[in-house]
DNA sequence: CCCCCGGATTGGACGGTACCAATCTGGCAG
DNA sequence: CTGCCAGATTGGTACCGTCCAATCCGGGGG
């Protein structure tokens, strides 16, 4: 029994009420969902903030609170490759390039926070999209908070395994995106010719404490890949 | 006079109070804020939302709020490439490459959300930082909503320009981001050997009321330029 | 010494109310 | 018919209070 919030049934079923709703066709006055639903105006604002920050509202004081016109990004969350690819209609795969233990270096040493001589898992692995290779990925984790991961099953997904076996959670990322040209290795591994550029994603995963849990690097092909994402304006 | 609001205020006072503290620092507890500032907990927790979000504390249940270690992701907020700039210590400057109105045309209709044979202006500017070139940008913009803006000044920010002269504001946009081989042209105004990739942003600029105000397609340099966000998980 | 458990603490959710600021609308004046 | 202004409407800010859930900490038992 997973009792959820209200503000969050209710973001739920409001979501659930525009779903045919034209773009700009206002939602009920706050008093009036408010009073509809048997909830505080408060909790109704909630929901709302909820639904504006996920892009499917937008308020204008005043005027009223409004169905949103569809975005193209869809990713503007946090999610695994596997989460991505489907949300593409693409059906994902992997196969293990390699998996052991490793001192961690300068570079990752410092993405992750740790000693550059402590000891991290380095997980290597070719993603496919559709059967065809989609990506490299390269996840460096510091190997005191994930023993024995080398020897998980690494076919499926990475942060499925971490919440369920080691109860670790990725709440946020920082993340790098640069263009890169490819090398002789990474073209083959990817199946395109040499020279051809790449998009490569650096990602380091925290935890709720804002603590990093894993370092990836992630080179994508650039004819089957893009970056999707909403920015806003922080303070007017 | 801008009167601003107190959630508004309190946020920059605890921004400040916490300027000089180490990454994991304790803040005082919410009731304990909302006490000695003198305003309600609800205020304090509308401060402490727009801290959260921004990245600059985060809160754990039971726990207490805390000062978030830094982060290299400065740009996750909108935005115009003079700002962007600035934040990397570089001095932004513009060549006017083409100011012009023609018919919009299938693809820019479409990310305008026009018909195709209604009119836009185009903008197309090479910008350069510390004097060097960084990108070609190329924007466009509905002909009715900015009558004469092919006359103007468009040396400096585009952004206030719209602002400023007509009350145009712009407060979220959807980014598209891929990596391509770059073209001659491109090359040679970018100043780079041909055949290295480049980063490709094309942006929609929507206005409060998620409406198409500008379609941005911008070329970077791969070798000078980065995209930095945080991406958060929506819901657990 | 370590582990577990219960109470105190802290952030999260929810309710209610009041007033403000931006917007919209309808009626009146021209 | 057009333009403007006053009042109603709507979201935004702010206050109060109550209870819940996660966490933390210290004391007691092993």
């Amino acid at each position: 029994m997973a009792r959820q919030a209200k503000y969050e049934e209710l973001r739920q079923e409001l979501l659930a009420e525009m779903a045919g709703s034209a773009p700009h066709t206002p939602l009920p006055t706050e008093r009036e969902i408010s009073a509809r639903h048997g909830v505080s105006r408060n909790t109704v604002r909630q929901a709302l903030d909820a639904l504006e920050t996920s892009g499917s509202v937008y308020r204008v004081q005043g005027a009223g609170t409004f169905v949103a016109p569809p975005v193209v990004s869809k990713s503007l969350a946090l999610t695994s490759f596997s989460e991505d690819m489907r949300e593409r209609d693409l059906v994902p795969a992997s196969r293990l390039l390699a998996a052991e233990t490793v001192r961690a270096g300068r570079q990752i040493a410092e993405r992750l926070g740790i000693a550059p001589d402590a000891e991290v898992v380095r997980v290597s692995r070719l993603r496919l999209a559709d059967g065809s290779p989609m990506c490299l990925e390269n996840v460096h984790l510091p190997a005191d908070r994930v023993p024995g991961l080398a020897r998980e099953d690494l076919s499926g997904s990475l942060y499925a395994l971490l919440t369920e076996r080691y109860g670790l959670q990725i709440r946020s990322a920082e993340q790098v995106v640069r263009a890169v040209d490819l090398d002789e290795t990474e073209s083959a591994l990817l199946g395109v010719p040499v020279g051809v550029s790449g998009l490569r994603v650096q990602r380091v995963g925290l935890d709720r404490r804002d603590t990093p849990v894993e370092a990836t690097t992630t080179l994508y092909r650039a004819d089957r890949y893009d970056i999707r994402f909403t920015v806003r304006r922080s303070r007017p």
